[in-house]
DNA sequence: CTGCCCCTGTAA
DNA sequence: TTACAGGGGCAG
């Protein structure tokens, strides 16, 4: 499931090959992922706009467009962004059934929305609607405005777990159900503790280990799409609690254990996490 | 704040 | 055959 990282690795692909690109064509396969009702409208907006750039913010992909035009990708669980290439295409790729949108573009190549949980959204806003909707979101943890002192700010006063906090992406944007448990587990905390009981020192462990596993994931994504051209997802990080329930921690050798919080599932080491 | 809903492939 | 996975939006 993408979070931060691998919508990164995404996002730089698609900046090497969508800017100056027209789209030709629209075909929305599911309404639902634009808006409901307004399909046909928006493909027909869509059709003629000259891609001028892409970048990220925490897990949106925003795909500036000419003439006031911006959409605004979430990938959510199982949403796959990808060009596919003019060439003729090989057989083996996925069924059909899964695919929401084609854009076909200029170039006789075509940018693929394809979702197999069908959660994924892909809006078409104008550059106001898309700055203010992407201002209700927290702090990006990849930039330098993130600091220990900023974690610690941000948690105080908070009484809700570590983990939910983490998810909260009205403070911090962009780390998932994965990342978070996994910098968790390297900074050593317990997820149920409260945030605001953290303790400078803890925030400054927390804040470390935040970047670097989203660095590690981010060039785990990196490689992933130079390997296969394709996938992209978490499947090279090396978790060490996530989806482990049962296993022995590497650090303390206990048990790692599963929990839910906020309705989702938590892993973590009870052995060493406090 | 909590919890339901969206959606469907996969695991039990 | 059913339960479950989950990010974000929204109702309560």
């Amino acid at each position: 499931m993408p979070e931060l990282p691998e919508v990164q690795a995404l996002t730089e692909r698609l900046a090497e090959k969508l800017p100056g690109r027209r789209i030709a064509a629209v075909k929305i396969r599911r309404p639902r992922l634009v808006a409901p009702d307004k399909a046909q409208a928006v493909a027909r907006r869509l059709r003629g706009a000259v891609v001028q750039a892409v970048s990220r913010r925490a897990k949106s992909i925003r795909i500036d467009l000419d003439r006031d035009r911006v959409l605004l990708a979430h990938m959510r669980m199982t949403g796959h962004l990808f060009v596919k290439s003019a060439a003729p295409a090989r057989r083996e790729s996925a069924s059909e059934r899964s695919i929401s949108a084609i854009l076909a573009l200029d170039d006789g190549s075509a940018l693929i929305f394809d979702d197999s949980r069908a959660l994924g959204t892909l809006r078409l806003l104008s550059y106001r609607e898309a700055d203010a909707k992407l201002a209700e979101l927290g702090i990006e943890p990849l930039s330098n405005q993130f600091t220990p002192s900023m974690l610690f700010a941000l948690s105080r006063g908070r009484s809700s777990p570590l983990k939910l906090f983490l998810l909260d992406q009205r403070r911090i944007a962009g780390l998932g159900n994965i990342y978070a448990a996994e910098a968790l587990w390297r900074a050593r905390l317990d997820p149920r503790r409260p945030a605001g009981a953290m303790s400078r020192a803890e925030a400054t462990r927390l804040h470390r280990a935040i970047l670097q596993v989203l660095e590690e994931a981010i060039a785990a994504a990196r490689a992933a799409y130079r390997r296969a051209g394709a996938a992209g997802d978490e499947a090279d990080f090396q978790a060490a609690v996530y989806q482990r329930a049962g296993e022995k921690c590497t650090r303390c050798g206990c048990r790692i254990q599963r929990l839910r919080q906020g309705g989702r599932s938590t892993f973590f080491c009870p052995g060493c996490q406090r």
